[in-house]
DNA sequence: CTGAAAGCGCTTACAG
DNA sequence: CTGAAAGCGCTTACAG
């Protein structure tokens, strides 16, 4: 441990002034060479730490971004890995300090968050699973501080990035439909803003290609793979009568597979599945499940060029997904 | 945005001094009641947020935790998030502010990492796959910060917090064989400290069971399912001779089930598998996946309490992961 | 119960 | 190219 020394240690024992010393430390240029040299070497010497606090309280130096995710009940999600995961990586590349905070309900638990106690050490936040009146989002516009909604947001005066939906499903959708796709069942959670664009994405793809809209059935409610499993066990007849099965949220076909399976329906041939995520199940069930990957690097930049502005960059609000054939397509519609 | 308030200027509007103003903020006792209220009804008023760099600049006040993951190459680990988020949930309730670091490779990278660049602002590291000579472990000795390893670690000096691997092997292997378990094979992808552990339970319940430990194979280079496919598909037929599969990490499970559907072996009648994390999909395949659930809560609170010890709490190092028999256990091993 | 003064370790604004 | 002085918004140590 042993005694923190200061830009004023620095001083006496280089001989310089401490002005001088926060020069070098900062990397200003007006500084002569020799003059640098002595100074650097003092610094490496004692092993100088800059104290961030004083550095940040005349006008703040750092930025930091916190990611506030509240994950909707107990479902741990894949994803959110993902993309943090390429978020930590982008803020280390441009030396952005991150912060992560998760909640079960920011309803109510936001008076332990960071927004609430230390809100001074935050430049930007991104809002993982924004509801409706979000409280955080409240508290933000009235600090003025910069944040972006994952996902369109429900409050349509707010930045967000987010997977272009309506998009792939209706490019992926519109493709399956000229190979001779002709009805389809989907598979939700709940109507959130994300899954309606996926639904109508689906029913655009079908009213475009001349089918007729109730071909491609919505079924909200289907929160796991558990109720996956019962719906797809419940209403078996119906469902197996569909060319293709969408499920939002890869987790959830583990529970379509299964009640198939037990039935002998075969994936891949009597029907197709296709999911949304990618995650690294996927590609190994048994068929391989076809999918719909999110561009978690572009995403992620996207995402910090929104709070963080550069010059040249161009900000997409909705990037698109790429989409993975696999196994679970039957071959009509490969 | 506006200006932002100090204690001065709620001192000049309440007509107390700034040190009066300190003591209501941070709660002090020594107040008249009446000077309390007057103060804190200007506090929102103004809408004041103290400044938490001035707040720590004298002597530090807030406490950090960083969460240092070093993902060894691309498999995303499904177990991290349920870890972060058990650490993050507690963090907030204790009052600590939570950062997270991803890095791919730690030897190189540190460079860009907050313990590099502004280490100033952490009071304690959790460190994620530590490696051996870790640099992150030699910088944060150097400065004194805590810190604790996630999982046994190879440098002996220093405090971790882990799964009981060996434990929970040997309990739930000296069971099976009482059950008239007789052979079995591991499958792993390094030979790490925790799979070391996770063999050896394995190999001394074998040999305390009067079973021949050459009975208990142990095979590394499984890195993912792929290679767990691939190596399966290659030795089916000694594979097909044991009584049971275990595989360290769930994920890897999806590569044995393919390939041993694909050959007509029955798991859960022909052959027995568990698994290790308990992911999500795990209770949804087919059949479902015996596994052991890693104790999130109690980790997370094991490593919390190791940086920041509390009078009362008795830290575990090792904490007993949880069984999870499923279909994939043949009845005999229920 | 309340307050005046100095100090934390930097940066800013200015001077030469 | 270099430096002296004041200030950031709190806390500490002390006084009454």
């Amino acid at each position: 441990m042993g005694k923190r020394y200061t830009i004023y240690d620095i001083a006496r024992i280089s001989g310089y002034s401490p002005k001088t010393v926060a020069r070098v430390i900062n990397g200003e240029d007006n500084v002569a060479l020799s003059t640098r040299e002595k100074i650097r070497k003092v610094i490496a010497d004692i092993d100088y730490e800059p104290n961030a606090f004083a550095k940040n309280l005349k006008s703040k130096k750092d930025r930091t971004v916190l990611a506030s995710i509240s994950s909707p009940g107990n479902a741990p999600l894949e994803w959110i890995q993902m993309m943090i995961e390429q978020i930590s990586l982008l803020c280390q590349q441009r030396g952005i300090t991150l912060f992560v905070e998760y909640c079960y309900d920011p309803g109510e638990s936001i008076a332990n968050s960071i927004l609430s106690k230390n809100i001074s050490y935050i430049d930007g936040v991104i809002i993982f699973y924004e509801r409706k009146a979000d409280p955080r989002i409240r508290l933000l516009k009235d600090k003025g501080i910069p944040f972006v909604v994952f996902e369109r947001a429900y409050d349509d005066t707010v930045d967000y990035v987010g997977n272009a939906n309506y998009g792939i499903l209706y490019n992926v959708f519109s493709a399956l439909c000229r190979k001779g796709l002709e009805s389809t069942v989907l598979f939700l959670r709940k109507p959130t803003l994300v899954n309606i664009d996926r639904v109508n994405g689906v029913l655009d793809a079908f009213s475009d290609s001349g089918l007729d809209k109730s071909k491609a059935e919505a079924v909200y409610g289907i929160a796991g793979a558990n109720e996956a499993y019962e719906y797809t066990t419940a209403h078996l007849e119906e469902i197996a009568k569909k060319d293709l099965i969408f499920i939002s949220g890869d987790v959830r076909s583990l529970g379509v597979y299964r009640a198939l399976s037990e039935h002998g329906i075969k994936i891949g041939e009597d029907i197709s599945i296709i999911g949304f995520d990618d995650i690294p199940a996927s590609q190994y069930l048994l068929p391989s499940l076809s999918t719909i990957r999110p561009d978690y690097p572009r995403l992620a930049e996207s995402l910090i060029e929104t709070l963080f502005p550069s010059s040249d960059a161009v900000v997409e609000k909705l990037i698109m997904p790429i989409f993975i054939p696999r196994d679970s397509l039957s071959p009509a519609f490969r």
